[in-house]
DNA sequence: ACTAAATATTTATATATTTGCATTTGTTTT
DNA sequence: AAAACAAATGCAAATATATAAATATTTAGT
């Protein structure tokens, strides 16, 4: 593997974690999900007002593309930022939206 | 306008930014764009060695969703980023795509 | 006005995403 | 073991995106 193929292979992984949070609804679970909250899909499914399954696919994605990290306890589910360094995108995008 | 429904448009924005980003190519773009670099369209496709209509392209796209500006001068059309704090997300992405 | 260079737009086809509903799997409690 | 709760999965229809090739537009020089 040459340097060339990494940085593809880096840029496609970057590609894919951003599209991962690219998306209304996610961008609203990861504003959550800012300075290290841990919350399950039941709450986050009622904090957003939309429904299980949709929510539980959205995590899914998220969790994929390596934004999340997930941990079962008992029943739940809990979800939170694998990097906590990605707040910083939420935060930008707060940022350049203000016009 | 309640706040609600600005809420939702500004996620919406977010999310189409985000989404303009989210490629390998257009990634690959908003590095050389770094630190205030302003490039024209057949400096990038001569830099990442895709075709012009392509690069053109893409350009398009990042330009519309509010991710960059472009500037003509003479025959040549220059593009930079619209915001330079934009530059954060190609780092954090950079940082997290490090394992 | 004509040509060449730089950029932009249009097309069509293929592929991927979103969403809700129904179902299923996993876990705790009785 | 059955009921209750939490989360995940499979499916299908509507919608959105990617890609490449061909074509069009804009500008500078002659």
């Amino acid at each position: 593997m040459n340097f060339q193929e990494m940085d593809i292979d880096r840029l496609e992984m970057a590609a894919s974690m951003l599209k991962a949070m690219a998306h209304p609804m996610r961008i609203a679970i990861l504003k959550h999900l800012e300075s290290g909250k841990k919350l399950t899909v039941t709450e986050i499914h009622e904090l957003l007002g939309i429904e299980q399954s949709t929510t539980s696919h959205h995590l899914g994605i998220l969790k994929d593309k390596g934004v999340l990290c997930s941990k079962r306890e008992g029943k739940n589910t809990f979800y939170y930022l694998k990097h906590d360094t990605l707040s910083q995108v939420i935060d930008c995008l707060h940022r350049c939206t203000c016009e």
